[in-house]
RNA sequence: GCGGGGGUUGCCGAGCCAGGAAAAGGCGCGGGGCUUAAGACCCCGUCCCGAAGGGGUCCGCGGGUUCAAAUCCCGCCCCCCGCACCA
């Protein structure tokens, strides 16, 4: 096998020189219709890989099959480089990390001491990019290499400079914050693959709920609740610290208890935190918070007890809220509501009822954790089993109860229920799933967790809230969490607390990472409403294959937020209005495809980085203002700026975007985001096609930790041709492939036995067609079309499947007929192949011609050709030959075979079904003949044969039976080693019976 | 949790949208032919039972619709992918 893979080899490199240099893939505008089809440029901090390879070969086996069918295409390819990968492969590489080291010299097969020197981006950049080029030149891909560049090339920049300024112009790149893992000892943020702990830890936003207290010696005080249901603010009756260390901090210049962890991670948070003073929580436990929110929705009630309630009277709901909460933000307000509370408490005052729910108390609580969020917690028993039982746990704990001298009164207390969960029978659902575990204490964490799962996930997907949340009342659970949020915050009571959602998160060196928020971060403004509506209606004009990642599109275009497009470090473009920003790498990877057109001009000299003016952008890309001002600002001719914009105009827009399915939810979403922002609609891409990974040995790849199989190396084993037909074929659209050495051979040996094949029939006179020859050449036409039908829809494996695999049985049965007339299906059959094998292709048809085959005319389909009756003969053949064997194996002798042709029901069967539209009429239609019925799935199975083959049919019924097999006498008897006598008379009666039309009665002695 | 895709005979994998053949194709395995022999190649077999082309069972699990279900409907279990600022 190996001497016929340095065979294929040989004639691959011969073909890539020839096709290179008649330059035959150097596309340029002519009178042909285009078609431009483009792969995303591979990011280079490695070696091509066979995942490469399975978008790469769709992708020019797609070309190749265009270019065949009339179209001008063009493929081009370029480099990726923007980022901060290449960066840290640099200084791994620099410091002689081993991993590193092992890694690129074992699995992307570079030389050691080649590795060694690659200490810098740009030698980097420099090796894989030939690497890369050569790779692709070595499995044959059909690209337009005039075209080639990398994302560091300064007029690339200037290209990717003017389209920031274009978003900015239509108000698409906005100014904000937005949260980041973080280490604080690199001061870097922290990316997946540079975490040692907690990969799997997300960003979680805790609301923070500012309830106010008031103290003889501070004043105010806010105790900032972190929680991550803000609705349960309805239901606090008490808040939770831990009897620990605590402090007292200045908060953008509000003072704020909270736990000494918090107060490190607010840092980092866009808060200027100063500390005061440190305290321990136990002296604060007892006193009093006011709740802002519950204070303003009851205030009526107790307006009557307030020194000047008048001031709340004859106010709209909405407006008294704001009233009180700006009053008790302010602190006198909620001083006074303490004190009335204590009086109330005492006896001297009533409205007991109203007022404790509008103050409550501190109390300690053991589960609380002061390294999660704030360290101060709501508590909100009727909802959450851990204040359920925290508080069951402090009414039986007395000596607690006196050490801090808490009323009994203010714990034995109805939880508030805010929330109906629909379906379920709960009354108060914490209490009731606690009581359902038989929950006994805090300290059964295992428990309570589990409790707290369950009420949670019911409320969340079930809950609708009740009368107690007054507003908001009817509203579902799983919808108001952002609401409320924004509302909290616009009142002034509500903040943000980002978290971990597991910890701990551990950077590589070591340190604990935080979350901070970076400030005047630039964002594309891709939740902009009216982008979005148009992103999401032009997505339903487009061809998204495979069709159900249309659906996926969608989603993922609603569910799109703003993105940080600006980093500080990497390899890039700088903002143009704000240099100390690179744009983010994927932000400059979104209408590249139209730097194409510029970079043939730029490859031949035409074009340089400072010819690449606004202006003449404008001009060329968008036809704005006129070629003459594009040439004076660029400072070329007027005839070049003409001549980039035909070209541009010829082959705008993309007519296909080929990618792998990891790129749905980011590249791909912004090259349709970026399209429409910049270009006219006619310059909008037309079609998506989506397809899946590759494997190894059932093993997933990875760049940075292996296994891993290079392109390169992938052909130089096995050949490109073996490569490409191997790849194509391994699976379809999205599903993913398996790289599997056993198969990849015997592939080998299926494209041999095909090479040697053709090669012995293909120089053959042609003789005078007969009916075998008819069948193959029918046979032959259904798998042109089929092929073609695939290759259409981007199925490649169903398109290799039938231009390869079956035709090849086909080919077989053929030979096997005796048929020795193959080469009136030759030039076809290499034409139908060229685009998967091209290199063996080629080498076959010049065995006869001159032309190049990547530049024939695809088959077409021949309607004329088609010849059922030949297929039906064929097919019959094989039918009574696999019938004979079967009835053989119970003969220990066979010598002879008596065939007995007979009719019966089946003939009044098949001429119901001709009649009839389709198989479910004639079935329906049989089935109300009683005596039909028993024998449905006889009739079922006949007739889904029928309706497959319809003319089949029509033809069996005038098919001679007797004649088929007189006239194949001789081939029949040799396949089945017996003699064959038509004669019925020697057939018993009730085997003769059995006969029916295509299927005779058989007797073997 | 949300969203998308899946679970098919020893393995990989078609079929499912448009219900109708123990279910394409490949691999593996077994047998035969060819050959001095091995390899390559060609043919046959590969769920169970069966000495006459037959019967039984089968497409994650459980129901339902239908003359007929891998395919349609309902419920359940399990697996993969994405959830971002990273290419």
């Amino acid at each position: 096998m190996q001497d016929f893979v340095q065979e294929l080899r040989v004639i691959e490199k011969k073909w890539q020189e020839e096709w290179n240099k008649a330059k035959i893939f150097e596309s340029d505008p002519d009178d042909r219709p285009k078609f431009f089809i483009t792969i995303p440029y591979p990011y280079l901090n490695g070696n091509l890989h066979v995942g490469h390879c399975r978008t790469f070969t769709i992708g020019d086996a797609v070309a190749r099959f265009k270019r065949m069918c009339g179209f001008n295409v063009l493929f081009p390819m370029g480099f990726h480089v923007t980022g901060t990968p290449i960066i840290g492969l640099a200084e791994l590489i620099a410091k002689r990390d081993p991993r590193t080291i092992e890694v690129y010299t074992k699995y992307h097969d570079v030389p050691e001491d080649v590795l060694l020197t690659l200490t810098t981006p740009e030698k980097i950049v420099e090796y894989f990019s030939k690497e890369a080029e050569s790779a692709l030149k070595d499995i044959g891909y059909s690209i337009d290499w005039r075209r080639k560049f990398t994302t560091t090339d300064p007029p690339y920049q200037r290209f990717i400079e003017w389209q920031f300024w274009k978003l900015k112009e239509k108000g698409l790149v906005v100014r904000g914050s937005h949260p980041v893992r973080y280490c604080p000892n690199d001061e870097n943020p922290v990316e997946d693959h540079d975490l040692l702990m907690g990969e799997e830890a997300t960003i979680v936003d805790f609301t923070i709920i500012k309830l106010y207290s008031w103290h003889e010696k501070f004043g105010k005080i806010v105790f900032p609740c972190a929680t991550l249901r803000p609705e349960t603010i309805f239901g606090v009756t008490n808040i939770w610290v831990k009897p620990t260390k605590y402090v007292l901090a200045k908060v953008n210049g509000e003072l704020w208890f909270l736990s000494k962890e918090a107060s490190e991670k607010l840092r980092y948070q866009e808060k200027e935190v100063e500390i005061v003073e440190e305290v321990d929580a136990n002296d604060f436990v007892g006193d009093f918070v006011v709740n802002p929110i519950l204070a303003g929705m009851l205030i009526d009630e107790i307006v009557d007890l307030l020194k000047d309630g008048k001031r709340f009277e004859g106010l709209s709901d909405d407006g008294k809220l704001r009233k009180v909460v700006e009053e008790i933000t302010k602190g006198e307000l909620a001083k006074e509501l303490i004190e009335l509370f204590k009086k109330s408490l005492n006896g001297e005052v009533g409205k007991f009822e109203v007022l404790r729910r509008i103050v409550v108390p501190i109390l300690p609580a053991e589960f609380v954790d002061t390294d999660n969020a704030t360290g101060v917690v709501m508590s909100v028993p009727a909802h959450a089993p851990y204040d359920y039982i925290a508080l069951e746990d402090l009414k039986r704990d007395e000596k607690i109860l006196r050490q801090y001298g808490i009323d009994r009164r203010l714990i034995e207390i109805e939880p508030i229920v805010l929330i109906r969960i629909e379906g379920e029978s709960y009354e108060v659902p914490a209490v009731d799933v606690a009581k359902e575990l038989g929950i006994k204490s805090q300290s059964e964490k295992d428990l309570l967790d589990k409790a707290t799962k369950i009420v949670y996930k019911k409320e969340f997907h079930k809950g609708v809230l009740l009368e107690t949340t007054g507003k908001y009342a009817g509203m579902q659970v799983s919808k108001i969490k952002d609401i409320l949020q924004k509302d909290l915050i616009d009142l002034g009571v509500g903040d943000i607390f980002y978290e971990f959602s597991e910890k701990p998160v551990v950077c590589r060196c070591g340190t604990k990472c935080v979350v901070k928020v970076v400030r005047d971060q630039w964002f594309l403004n891709y939740s902009n409403p009216e982008w979005k509506a148009k992103v999401l209606s032009w997505l339903e004009e487009m061809t998204i294959i495979p069709d159900y990642y249309k659906e996926e599109f969608r989603n993922k275009i609603e569910w799109l937020k703003d993105k940080a497009c600006a980093r500080r470090k990497g390899l890039g473009t700088r903002i143009p209005w704000d240099k100390e920003w690179l744009i983010e790498s994927l932000s400059d990877s979104t209408i590249y495809m139209a730097y194409y057109i510029l970079a043939k001009f730029i490859n031949e000299g035409s074009l340089k980085a400072e010819n690449v003016t606004p202006e003449f952008l404008d001009y060329v890309l968008l036809g704005l203002g006129d070629a003459e001002k594009a040439a004076q600002s660029s400072g070329l001719n007027v005839e070049t700026v003409e001549q980039i914009r035909k070209d541009f105009l010829y082959w705008y827009p993309v007519d296909l975007r080929s990618s792998g399915k990891d790129l749905v939810a980011n590249h791909l979403l912004f090259f349709l985001f970026h399209h429409i922002a910049i270009f006219p609609k006619e310059h909008w891409p037309r079609a998506i096609a989506v397809n899946g990974y590759v494997s190894l040995e059932g093993k997933k790849m990875s760049k940075s930790k292996g296994p891993l199989l290079t392109m390169k190396r992938a052909v130089a084993e096995n050949g490109a041709d073996v490569t490409r037909l191997y790849i194509l074929h391994a699976s379809e659209y999205d599903s993913d492939a398996d790289w599997r050495k056993k198969d990849v051979e015997a592939l080998a040996g299926h494209l041999r036995r095909f090479f040697n094949l053709v090669k012995e029939h293909y120089t053959k006179e042609p003789k005078e067609i007969d009916q075998l020859d008819r069948w193959l050449m029918s046979r032959f036409q259904k798998a042109i079309k089929e092929t073609k039908d695939a290759m259409e829809k981007l199925q490649t494996r169903r398109a290799v499947n039938s231009a390869f695999f079956e035709v090849m049985n086909d080919v077989r049965w053929y030979l096997r007929r005796g048929g020795d007339n193959l080469v009136i299906i030759l030039d076809d059959w290499l034409k139908l192949l060229a685009p998967f094998i091209p290199h063996i292709c080629e080498e076959l048809w010049h065995m006869k011609h001159d032309s190049f085959i990547s530049l024939e005319r695809y088959p077409e389909f021949d309607e004329c050709k088609v010849d059922e009756k030949a297929e039906a003969v064929e097919d019959y053949l094989k039918r009574f030959m696999e019938d004979v064997k079967e009835v053989m194996k119970f003969v220990e002798k066979p010598k002879e075979v008596y065939v007995a042709f007979a009719e019966d029901w089946k003939i009044e069967v098949l001429k119901i079904a001709e009649r009839a539209e389709s198989m479910k009429q004639a079935m329906s239609e049989i089935m109300k003949n009683e005596q039909f019925r028993t024998m449905a799935k006889d009739i079922s199975a006949f007739l889904k044969r029928v309706f497959k083959d319809r003319e089949m049919f029509t033809v069996m019924d005038e098919l001679n039976e007797r004649e088929i097999i007189e006239n194949n006498l001789e081939f029949l008897e040799r396949e089945l080693g017996v003699k064959i006598i038509l004669d019925e008379s020697k057939v018993p009666e009730e085997k003769r019976k059995l006969a029916m039309p295509g299927k005779p009665a058989i007797y073997v002695v």
